[in-house]
DNA sequence: TTGACGTGCAGTTAAATTACAGCATTTAAT
DNA sequence: ATTAAATGCTGTAATTTAACTGCACGTCAA
């Protein structure tokens, strides 16, 4: 009733660094925290601690934004399209009017 | 740079409280304060106080998602349909794998 | 098996958020 | 001109968040 998982999704995507990760994971996937971090830097101008991107990457994990996976000793962070983007939308286009009172 | 905007509309989406006010407005449009709170105990079965839904209200208007009219000394809330929920989908959208790439 | 590499986990701090109460302000009605 | 109704404004406490530091763990390479 409660509908946690709406909450975790538009809360994930509340953050700037957070969106900007997901821009960068739709261009190149498979990336490991030590690239996300690389490219925050150099796109964001901003050096942000291996460990706050970690944090992030966290977040929307247990949003569903985005999937990982073990390759050795790295974790590939990849974008989990098609999944709660779609939830986000759809809810989302209920409140655009698309035939007046409903 | 840092899409200001944005932030703000995922942000006040990221609430439960504020998900069923919009939903509602949906329904009913130009509710006042009185009558917001009024369906949030009668749907939500949650008493919360004025001023903490006068709260919710102004962050959903700091984020464009509704618009305010004075009636009187009434202020008549409304669903702001069309402008920044379109503007959340445009970015969702773009995460969706349309055609693949970009 | 030793050591460097890539992450995870625990704890800290400052700032933001959510809930509330109390008082002030404005408007309509008597 | 008073009063009641509908909101706004200020301030407080508890919770959460975003950033960090430091230490620990597992894996691959030499």
């Amino acid at each position: 009733m409660e509908n946690e998982q709406l909450d975790l999704i538009f809360k994930a995507l509340s953050d700037g660094t957070r969106r900007r990760i997901i821009e960068r994971l739709s261009v190149q996937s498979e990336q490991s925290l030590f690239e996300v971090c690389a490219a925050s830097i150099t796109d964001d101008g901003v050096a942000l601690s291996r460990q706050t991107i970690s944090q992030h990457l966290r977040v929307l994990q247990e949003a569903g934004l985005i999937k990982t996976s073990w390759k050795g000793r790295t974790k590939a962070h990849s974008l989990n399209d098609e999944e709660k983007h779609q939830d986000a939308i759809d809810w989302l286009k209920k409140y655009i009017r698309s035939g007046e009172g409903k």
